[in-house]
DNA sequence: TTAATTATATACTAATCGATCCATAAATCA
DNA sequence: TGATTTATGGATCGATTAGTATATAATTAA
């Protein structure tokens, strides 16, 4: 049953990565619907308002397009095929493999699109805060795992540990905005996931 | 010798630090005009212009004045009382206080404040990307100093390690950013900084 | 063939953007 | 006093912002 109406002439899938990209690369407020429209190929302004409600709403589905493609690289948070440790680490280096790579913008999307903004648009910037607390969480009930299973002391801070390593996962965005390789980061990563057997042997 | 004409009606060097405020909170595209010159006395175009020759000069006035005093926590990287470790670990509590204090915006305006805008404004991204920079090296300064006097093996890479400690310290921001408390963040701190001794030992 | 549906192109809106012009006000200097 | 200097208020600039109105083109369903 094919839909009715007259086809649309862009594909509408390419278009949200096409904005993705320019909103990953600019963040929310500085990309201008004349920017958006072109890279999603030349389509006019009632093509885009027919297709998509408003830049807001275009800006919430590239969050959601993000998150289900390159910002996939935390999804071995919660795989349990992994160790506690060994699903960080992944998550780390895959992150800095991520973000680092010339193929599209540096660092990510949701920790540099929308940090900062003007007062009014406050609720844009919840949008990618609530992904990063998303984020957070399963980096916590990562950490959580860890503590149950034994393979860190049930004395662990478990909001203390989870902060030292959002807070590092969070800084690889700038590192990579700034145009630290990934090897150096790489590196950096290798070193700082020494603080697991630390941790580890702290009891 | 007093200055000859009018005298000006607003106090320049407390605009420049409301200015300063704005950017620091909203970022230098998403901040207006009228904006600025509301939080700076309500003064006019006219006023504002005369002062400042435009929104780039402020912006950069306003990264020297946040270098200047709330960006000056950092200055213990260079503080040769301390030993290198002592640098570091009281340049991190101090930002991460400083960051976190709700006496204004969090997190830190050279991170936050330009790390994306539209391409006709990467200009503007280099003058806080420029301070990053300059505060990294400093960071690698007191970091090599620790290997020329030993208290770091020879062997360690000066490099990296510079990265270890720069991703986390700009992690920071965003952890303020999304109101991790400062007991939190001090406490990812302690366990953090962890690490020098592991450096230390692994000659 | 006709109706219904959907997307298109084109023109346009009101608001805001950073920045400028100009006449005038308020100070010092001679 | 009168000349010089600087800052002011207020109007305005062209460009750009996100978003809309309208008429038409292109498809499917009946």
């Amino acid at each position: 049953m094919a839909r009715t109406g007259r086809p649309r002439i862009f594909d509408r899938d390419e278009a949200v990565v096409q904005a993705m990209l320019l909103f990953w690369e600019q963040g929310f407020e500085a990309t201008s619907l004349l920017q958006l429209r072109a890279v999603m190929g030349d389509i006019s302004a009632a093509s885009f308002y027919a297709a998509f409600e408003s830049k807001e709403a275009l800006y919430k589905e590239a969050v959601e397009r993000y998150m289900n493609t390159f910002g996939r690289v935390t999804k071995s948070f919660s795989d349990l095929a992994l160790s506690p440790k060994e699903a960080i680490e992944t998550t780390l280096r895959s992150t800095a493999k991520m973000q680092t790579d010339s193929a599209h913008p540096s660092g990510c999307l949701i920790v540099l699109s929308a940090t900062t903004c003007s007062s009014k648009n406050n609720h844009i910037r919840d949008i990618a805060a609530e992904k990063r607390k998303l984020t957070r969480n399963r980096l916590q009930d990562c950490i959580r795992r860890a503590v149950d299973t034994g393979e860190l002391p049930a004395s662990t801070d478990i909001h203390m540990l989870t902060t030292v390593f959002d807070t590092f996962m969070q800084g690889i965005s700038t590192q990579a905005r700034d145009g630290v390789p990934f090897e150096t980061i790489d590196q950096a990563i290798t070193k700082f996931m020494e603080i697991w057997n630390l941790v580890r042997h702290s009891a």
